[in-house]
DNA sequence: GTATATGCAAAGCATTTGCATTAAA
DNA sequence: TTTAATGCAAATGCTTTGCATATAC
């Protein structure tokens, strides 16, 4: 699987003002390439495995600036925690796990169709949609 | 705007063992009828203006037990917060303010369209789909 | 009368923050 | 050298729980 861009985001960062640190660097990898989406927990697992005195702390300040700054969006499931997701933007809906919480990016089929008639919208004005597919994964079927 | 019901939603509950009681009947009564949806603090100083002396805590129980018996469903919001939605069951999609966290109803046009497919499921079963619209509620567009 | 709900206050948990120290630029 | 990032530990805010008392049935 390529890489969609050869700049990493660290170094995007770096020419926004971002002061890159090995802690930074490291929150970044664990979140990079992944296809699920990590809770602050196993981020900061991962990051540790690069940079074993990262702070829990910085973990999830790391991830607020990310997130703050675009580069980064997050989920709340429905037990309160969050979830951590590299890909941003319009088209980018998500499947879950009523089990585990694991997170998936999809792109159902049919999201042009959708629309809110006018009637309601309460006055409000809509910025965005996401669809979200609820279900259970293999391993969460299994075990009941 | 008629109910739907001609059966309190605290009586249909009895009939299922429920014991029921003042507070939990304010509990009830704060919910109905709502085209918004509350959160917790929100519930609990409604149902107080019927018994002051509800608690909080009393008032998450309650809380609790209709989203368990699935009478009422949870919507975790981005500040972490949640709201809770008298409505239940499929066709049930939500339009919120990202300002204020302000919650409706909404049914959307072409959601029987949408699909995911097989490719997408990564050996998921889908037992659900909830379509978000997220934008800003008149109040929050003006005041910036 | 008995099982269950209540209020209170304390505990829990994920997340945030204050501050002295350390390190990037 | 200067400004910003770090780790730690304490604080926060929402939600849950334990337990003695009160109450629906």
């Amino acid at each position: 699987m390529a890489e969609t861009t050869d700049v990493p985001l660290a170094e995007r960062l770096q020419a926004r003002g971002w002061r890159i640190t090995p802690q930074r660097r490291a929150v970044v990898g664990a979140l990079a390439g992944e296809h699920v989406h990590l809770s602050a927990e196993k981020v900061h697992a991962a990051a540790r495995r690069e940079v074993p005195e990262v702070s829990l702390a910085t973990v999830y300040n790391t991830l607020n600036e990310l997130a703050s700054m675009g580069e980064i969006s997050e989920l709340r499931l429905a037990d309160g925690t969050t979830r951590y997701d590299p890909k941003v933007g319009p088209g980018h809906h998500h499947l879950l796990c009523e089990g585990c919480g694991l997170t998936f990016d999809v792109q159902p089929l049919g999201v042009e169709g959708l629309s809110l008639p006018r009637a309601q919208r309460y006055g409000m004005t809509v910025d965005s949609l996401e669809v979200v597919f609820r279900g259970r994964c293999s391993n969460c079927a299994e075990h009941s």
